[in-house]
RNA sequence: GCCCCCGUCGUCUAGCCAGGUUAGGACACCGCCCUUUCAAGGCGGCGGCAUGGGUUCAAGUCCCGUCGGGGGCGCCA
């Protein structure tokens, strides 16, 4: 059976590139009927935090990228990785190492490679006395991984064959010398004790891999599949991150993106279905899923695409569903007032939503529905509210007044024949109505807007801005 | 510095594996139509196979070089 997993290290916001990552993780579980596993890897003391976790399950909830087991915390299981490293060091496949970071900084220097100096193994060569020395000394060690000889290699998924000189690879870090694993260490560990079948990262671990392969074989295990999935780049096509502005999911959360916005977004990001659609449901996503699809370069991350993606979807949503999305974007008292007469909430977000970018702007919106004290915006008034209006609106408010059965129809006739009793072109009474009614520059169909506010507020509305705006 | 990967409109991409297309779609941008406004929608425009060579009757598709971009080389994950 599939079974892959997402393993974040709660060191920061879930980013877009690691959301990306449990998208394609989550996808591809659901498509081969897998188990998506979420692990947190919170192995680095100082940088891992409990409220970075939470954040990160948060906003894989709000994806909707529900997992099946877990979250498992390493920091939980830390005595499996230091069974295994005593292991390998029992089986002279690992050995004690206790040179510092200070020494090992200085002898990186002073050979003079700075980068490509690897670990010389002195403390894999050290005498018997030596060695007594610091222990006697109880000098911290770590334990590091003896990397064989030879030749690693592996398919990956995505790129192909991948090969690398054990050579090139140093003696890496298993256990840390306060006792803590190395990512390799527990990321192995934990892959094979959680039987994933398919581990499917970033290629920014793409090296990390023949390391890992390395310690399934000396640990005795058979390694999962890889795939290493294209990186994410900023426009200036910098692999992505702060420097490019927002990047943390719950950001774009915040910003009144849709979840769905976001997922078709970021699914199409190196990967496409080959389709000439624009987005899919996320049963539409995992239909159409497959890792052979996944291009190999990296793609560039476009906010407008994103925007467009966002509008298109709020506006095909139906009321009942954007409702609930607009919610965290209502005041309370807003919401309060919008739950009573949710139906007719309904018919207003179907008039508003084709015109909405993002959920701020439909909550902000709809407030203009459900008040009637809002404030007039300054471009509106500039626009439509010219000398005469005034004027206008008084005849009708008269016409309205009057009018039975009041309803759309019946609401533009009486106002395109009040314009040519007047001489006036229906458009400068049907713009500062707009501005009365919701002291916007744009709004839905004006009429459908009266029938929707119904004769009572409309004339109320009318009433106001005589009395409040200028002549 | 060393090792590796990638390269189709400005961006996301289809086409490449199994050579023969007027190189298709979408975002953005620009026009026009619709229209009370703004969107949406419709129509049209702009714009691309990084580059040089080779193989071939034929190359975006196969091979090599160059250039450009990216990644990795931690007691970070």
């Amino acid at each position: 059976m599939v079974k892959v997993r997402f393993a974040p290290s709660p060191t920061g916001h879930l980013h877009v590139g690691g959301a990306r990552t449990a998208l394609f993780n989550w996808l591809f579980a659901r498509k081969n009927s897998g188990k998506f596993v979420l692990r947190i890897e919170d192995t680095d003391l100082q940088r891992s935090s409990q409220e970075m976790s939470f954040e990160i399950l948060n906003a894989l909830r709000w994806l909707r990228l529900e997992w099946d087991e877990g979250p498992f915390y390493q920091s939980k299981r830390l005595h499996l990785y230091r069974r295994m490293a005593e292991r390998l060091v029992e089986e002279g496949k690992a050995y004690y190492c206790y040179c510092t970071k200070e020494e090992i900084e200085e002898r990186r220097k002073a050979s003079g490679k700075g980068r490509a100096w690897k670990y010389d193994r002195r403390c894999l060569h050290l005498t018997e006395e030596e060695r007594k020395k610091f222990e006697e000394e109880a000098r911290p060690k770590a334990i590091r991984f003896l990397v064989p000889e030879g030749m690693t290699e592996f398919e990956d998924l995505i790129l192909g064959k991948v090969s690398v000189k054990n050579q090139d690879i140093e003696d890496f870090v298993l256990l840390k010398s306060d006792g803590y694993p190395t990512y390799h260490l527990s990321v192995v560990v934990d892959d094979h004790l959680m039987k994933i079948t398919h581990v499917i990262r970033g290629a920014d671990h793409i090296y990390n891999t023949p390391k890992q392969i390395l310690l399934y074989k000396a640990l005795g295990w058979e390694p999962p599949l890889f795939a290493h999935l294209p990186l994410i780049l900023g426009p200036d096509r910098k692999k992505l991150s702060k420097r490019h502005g927002e990047t943390s999911v719950l950001a774009f959360k915040q910003k009144g993106i849709t979840s769905l916005a976001m997922v078709n977004f970021l699914a199409q990001l190196s990967w496409s279905p080959g389709e000439d659609r624009d987005f899919y449901t996320m049963e539409e996503l995992v239909e159409r899923f497959s890792l052979e699809k996944v291009k190999k370069s990296n793609p560039v991350f476009d906010l407008d695409k994103l925007a467009w993606l966002n509008s298109r979807i709020i506006s095909s949503m139906k009321p009942e569903d954007l409702w609930e999305e607009v919610l965290p974007f209502l005041e309370e008292k807003i919401r309060k007032r919008a739950e009573e007469r949710k139906e007719w909430v309904f018919r207003v977000l179907n008039l508003i939503k084709e015109r909405s970018r993002d959920l701020r702007e439909v909550g902000e919106k709809l407030e203009r529905y459900l008040v009637r004290d809002f404030q007039y915006k300054e471009d509106a008034l500039k626009k439509h509210w010219k000398p005469g209006a005034k004027e206008g609106l008084r005849r009708l408010l008269e016409e309205y007044r009057a009018l039975e059965p009041f309803n759309a129809q019946t609401a533009e006739s009486s106002l395109r024949n009040l314009a040519e009793e007047m001489g006036v072109k229906a458009a400068s009474l049907i713009h500062p109505l707009r501005v009365a009614l919701l002291g916007e520059r744009v709004s839905p169909p004006i009429f459908d807007v009266v029938e929707v506010l119904g004769k009572d507020e409309v004339l109320l509305r009318i009433e106001r801005a005589l009395e409040e705006l200028p002549d």
